[in-house]
DNA sequence: TTCATGATGTTATATTATATCATTTCAGAA
DNA sequence: TTCTGAAATGATATAATATAACATCATGAA
């Protein structure tokens, strides 16, 4: 059953620019998949067809693209369909919203969903390939937190988001 | 002319929650003056305005809720009035956007408008009495910068927005 | 004055997201 | 198996946020 150890996502997208992109797409759909099972979650065909949208790149994808190309699978589809699929991928921790795009990307972090929903992810987005990865850093998160300690404030949601050029696209 | 001087903007609006705000409003109007003439931007009278209805407090305010109270102000005003202000008080880096509340607040570090615009700025915000509060934090800023550097990466923009409970709002 | 530039006014519209209620699906109880 | 309540989806309408496009006005330099 080592389903899931037979697909990896990328783990850097900015340096493998041709790498074989169907093998994060099943990794991240067998993922959730199991995710949910585990938690006596449903990912319905419709969720996991959303998911399978997002996950058509590294690229973050705004809700009406998204729309339009759900469309193209199933005819007319109305906005709150398209959002209720989001919002429960968001909750699941399954798919992030950058706040400062205003569209969603598939989580990075396949480890990431063993207990906790809705985990912190932090971002590097380069604006000009559009290429966004969700980065790992325990400096940054020490920091994060030893600032909010310090303060007395207790963390609920995180919002961290480098925009800049990534080195592929530097000159 | 020790004009600025004679008023500061407090420091961390979650522990002063009846501090005399007005002289905030002073600061951050004098310190706006002071910059812009220094670049030879002009703070127009509209923009003053907006600017100092952005700083009727030290929580967030969106777009149309600025839009209201100017129109209270002047009579009927379009939305790309405001947006046009708070273009200009953002480039200034006068003002900052929440992205994660789609709201805007008075910029909380007068210090920073000696030569950059539209600095970095990092955010604690208490979903509970729904207080910002700009932080700065060598740590933080160091970690995001090792991270970015250890990537290659170029940073243009950051928004880091930690929303939570400050130690005021917890039990 | 004249001209160029930037700021503001005005109208229309784009983009993102949600409220509400009807209908369908589905897991579990009987 | 059928029944049933809860969750999911469908469908319609509308809210909330933001910008495009063009007209007019103000400012300051030549
Ligand atoms: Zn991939
Ligand atoms: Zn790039
Ligand atoms: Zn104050
Ligand atoms: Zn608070």
């Amino acid at each position: 059953m080592a389903k899931n150890a037979d697909y990896q996502r990328i783990e850097n997208p900015f340096a493998a620019p041709g790498h074989d992109h169907s093998s994060c797409i099943v990794s991240a759909l067998d993922g959730a998949e199991a995710t949910c099972a585990r938690r006596g979650e449903r990912l319905t065909p419709l969720r996991r067809q959303v998911l399978e949208l997002v996950w058509r790149g590294h690229r973050p994808v705004g809700a009406y693209d998204l729309l339009a190309l759900l469309q193209d699978e199933r005819g007319r589809v109305a906005p709150p369909t398209i959002y209720r699929a989001l919002e429960f991928l968001c909750d699941q921790g399954l798919v992030h919203r950058l706040d400062s795009l205003q569209a969603f990307i598939g989580c990075g972090h396949p480890g990431s969903h063993d207990e906790e929903h809705h985990h912190a992810a932090h971002f590097l987005i380069c604006q000009e390939c559009g290429l966004a990865v969700e980065m790992r850093d325990g400096q940054l998160d020490g920091a994060i937190n030893g600032l909010a300690g310090r303060a007395g404030f207790t963390i609920a949601d995180e919002t961290v988001e480098i925009s800049g050029l990534c080195a592929e696209c530097q000159g």
